[in-house]
DNA sequence: AGCACA
């Protein structure tokens, strides 16, 4: 059975049938939020130009990390849309950089190539006006600080409160996340309050195992998300 | 459906 068609294994995953109306921003961001449970990753690739919207590679520092997340997250309903996942057919840029390999002067010649090609094929003129690429405001890490006191530590209940979100994170993002312990009920953040949202489990033991799971976890670099009981 | 590195 060929799952991965044929592909030889490759640090870089491929991934098609994404939502396209993901904003490629957001879309970066809640990938890199997906797949870093396998392991570390060196680099996002995600262009919107007709040809390649709806796509990414993900690129990770180990095979092993690719081979997990190609298996694992097969077909996983991402944005209302089941992840396509294959190993990607060459070797991502920046890894051939890493490994001193990268050849500039080849990688022109390619694209020539791939001109000349497209080329002989007639087009007929219908094309779209163009599309704006606008890219969010980046992120204003201005979240507040505030030690709690022992006495307003609430104590263990089913309910999580998370904070130190980027404030681009969405409720989608965190129920990719969260889902993934047992008990997993629902997230729900506030649209007023940016950086903050609370996750509800069936049972305070089970909160408590995705809370030591995903204490700490960085949605991106600067965010690692400080996770308590909610007070009740 | 579509395999890039803006």
């Amino acid at each position: 059975m060929m799952l991965t068609g044929d592909i030889p294994p490759n640090q870089t995953i491929y991934i098609k049938n994404l939502n396209e109306k993901v904003k490629k921003e957001e879309l970066k961001r809640s990938l890199y939020c997906l797949f870093s449970q396998y392991g570390r990753i060196v680099d996002i690739v995600a262009l919107k130009t007709p040809k390649l919207r709806g796509q990414s590679w993900v690129v990770f520092s180990e095979v092993t990390a690719a081979s997990n997340a190609v298996r694992q997250m097969q077909n996983f309903p991402f944005y209302d849309k089941p992840m396509r996942i294959q190993y990607a057919k060459s070797k991502s840029d920046c890894i051939a950089k890493a490994e001193g390999t990268y050849d500039k002067k080849k990688k022109q010649d390619e694209k020539v190539e791939k001109r000349k090609r497209t080329e002989e094929t007639p087009q007929t003129g219908a094309a779209n006006g163009p599309r704006a690429d606008s890219n969010g405001g980046g992120p204003a890490a201005a979240s507040r600080q505030g030690k709690p006191s022992a006495q307003d530590v609430a104590e263990p209940n089913n309910i999580l409160f998370i904070q130190n979100l980027p404030h681009e994170t969405t409720s989608m993002m965190l129920e990719v996340l969260f889902k993934q312990y047992p008990g997993f009920r629902e997230v729900r953040m506030i649209e007023a309050k940016p950086g903050i949202a609370f996750v509800e489990f069936d049972d305070d033991v089970q909160s408590s195992v995705a809370m030591q799971a995903l204490q700490g976890f960085k949605i991106t670099p600067q965010n690692p998300m400080a996770i308590t009981y909610a007070k009740k």
